[in-house]
DNA sequence: CGGAGGAATGTAAACGGTTACATTCCTCCG
DNA sequence: CGGAGGAATGTAACCGTTTACATTCCTCCG
């Protein structure tokens, strides 16, 4: 007697009385098939409780209908504390995942918490995939190199060593940092400035630095050496609370907006007021930013915008895999609210 | 001449000067292999830039070594309103993310936007996966028995219809809603209570609206009508701007944070104090809760767990077929801050 | 009425790995 | 010194689809 196993097209062309050629192409959506085989097709599949097996579709077609996205994990695994840093990721998922689901394509995702793993979970997922999404610091230079035979395409990545080889897509950071910076010296006054940076491998963070000791120096105004954080909540809270208050800046600009949360809870508990003793502004416009107090001024960075447009650039490297390398900016926008001083 | 196919098994076998078996056995993690020989085909492949072809090695040995999420995609596409009620759904990706990695697993995720469109949703996620896991809404019983066929776990799915047939995980919201409601009557003295419940075809929901309705008459005070969101602060929002503010209730019970605090903002721009004139208090016990003003009583339920424990329990039954159903309850906690009275 | 032409369907060879089984080649011991 | 035994490697069948090509069977027109 037959084991139990899963019906193949075999089953299904038995069952229909067909062959599993016309199976097939009942499954790739009824080309030239008689209204009659079809249906008959369909009811064989509906009755067995038939699922094709994707990785034989995959082999043969050589299309898994897949996009991968290999992202850092910056959250703690104990102790749950970070995972609000995680929301810029999320954002860049839902981009990618909405962009994707219209054109038949499901997302892939995986993270990396390692660093020394990230070349092996990339190429996992590399294989299992059409092409690959590298975010921020999970694209070194040699992971790229060695999954060059992949569509890919490298989000918030490292500067330029890069950007020839391979399609980018980041976000104006440079621009978002000027314009944050010079509101708080030409609107506001501020001269005494400090930056909490963000962790030392990432390229947004690194961009947002540059940009801010560029606009820093040109004013004028001392470059103080930045704080550093790892975009958590958290570490904003540990600065803050590391620092002395008789001698507060009259800004923190922080390298993103959970920083900058962080920063602004732990110092007001310190009864330090804010924007009034010290204005603290982030980035990246996250919602909560508009409920924290008082409320977060920002530079809103378009985070789904960028998952969309590295699944457009997949595309079109799979259309074309000799295209010429993109390198795509998406302007960011100044969101003043009340933290900085703005009422 | 050859073409620039991408090389495969036969390629690396070839330039190391071995059979295709010791490639495989090479790939597989040195099984019985002569260091010399590993690293012979370990440098083949570096130097070919030799990807593994995933299909093909899930098609003979059975296994995707991929898990698939299906989600209910609550945001309008059009306008970002409602991405913040997703808020969930990326906690228990993450959960199911984490869990996963530590077993070799990737996670596969798709959304649905058009309840129609669930099936076959899916049923495309189900043919490259390992397992699935069906997340509130996208589990009607139809899909469920479609796929019966896999190792499935449906997330906060329809009371209990389904569950002698298939591995279920939710969180305990009778007791969760029951624990707040409680403390607005016992230590508040609350006694018009009004519920503003999520979208019908919710099963978690469904479940906090009865809890609610059982609590509130066994106590003997009137049950209203509930209002209706959809999980959304832009729903919540509405529905506090349509409220009579002459007769407003004591306390409004939202049945996720994020309308709570829809209503909290709408309601205070309307001059209404909180909790002074109205408590307000949600469900979830999502991170900005913390941050509105006032600081959101809710029921703080696990939700990086249940992506957790989904997967064990797709692993279970990867592991053996045959076992039980399991119907897991994670257990909520309530977390009292100022928005329900206290201080 | 015969055959051209096209629509519907069937046949069978890939696709790129894995693995049961076969083979080779040592090592080591009686 | 012969052969047992085991480690390392090779051979080839198979996994479940897709698809190029072959076949069948109409329809329709000269």
């Amino acid at each position: 007697m037959e084991v139990d196993r899963s019906p193949t097209v075999h089953d299904v062309a038995r069952r229909a009385g067909v062959s599993t050629a016309t199976v097939s192409r009942a499954l790739s959506g009824g080309a030239k098939l008689s209204p009659a085989t079809l249906e008959r097709v369909q009811r064989a599949m509906q009755d067995l409780g038939y699922l094709p097996n994707g990785a034989a579709r995959g082999l043969t077609s050589r299309r898994t209908r897949v996009f991968a996205l290999c992202f850092p994990d910056l959250g703690d695994p104990e102790t749950d504390a970070g995972d609000d840093a995680m929301l810029y990721t999320d954002e860049v998922v839902r981009g990618m995942e909405r962009a994707a689901r219209g054109r038949g394509y499901a997302i892939l995702i995986g993270a990396v918490q390692d660093p020394e793993a990230t070349l092996e979970l990339a190429m996992s997922l590399a294989s299992r995939s059409d092409g690959i999404v590298l975010l921020g610091q999970t694209a070194p230079t040699s992971v790229i190199q060695r999954l060059k035979r992949l569509p890919m395409v490298v989000v918030a990545g490292r500067r330029d060593d890069d950007a020839s080889t391979v399609d980018q897509v980041r976000v104006d950071n440079a621009g978002g940092i000027t314009a944050l910076t010079r509101h708080l010296i030409d609107v506001h006054g501020h001269r005494e400035l400090l930056f909490l940076a963000g962790p030392a491998d990432s390229p947004d963070g690194g961009e947002r630095l540059d940009a801010f000791r560029t606009i820093v120096t040109a004013a004028g105004l001392p470059f103080h050496n930045p704080l550093r954080g790892d975009f958590t909540q958290h570490t904003g809270r540990i600065v803050a609370q590391s620092l002395h208050i008789e001698e507060l800046p009259d800004a923190i600009v922080c390298a993103n907006d959970q920083m900058a949360i962080g920063v602004i809870t732990a110092l007001r508990e310190r009864g330090v007021r804010i924007p009034r003793d010290v204005a603290v502004v982030g980035f990246d416009g996250i919602g909560v930013g508009r409920h924290v107090q008082p409320p977060l001024t920002t530079v809103r960075q378009p985070m789904q915008p960028l998952g969309a447009a590295a699944v457009s650039l997949l595309e079109r490297r799979l259309a074309n895999p000799a295209a010429e390398p993109e390198d795509l900016r998406l302007p960011t926008r100044l969101e003043v609210r009340a933290s900085c001083g703005c009422t």
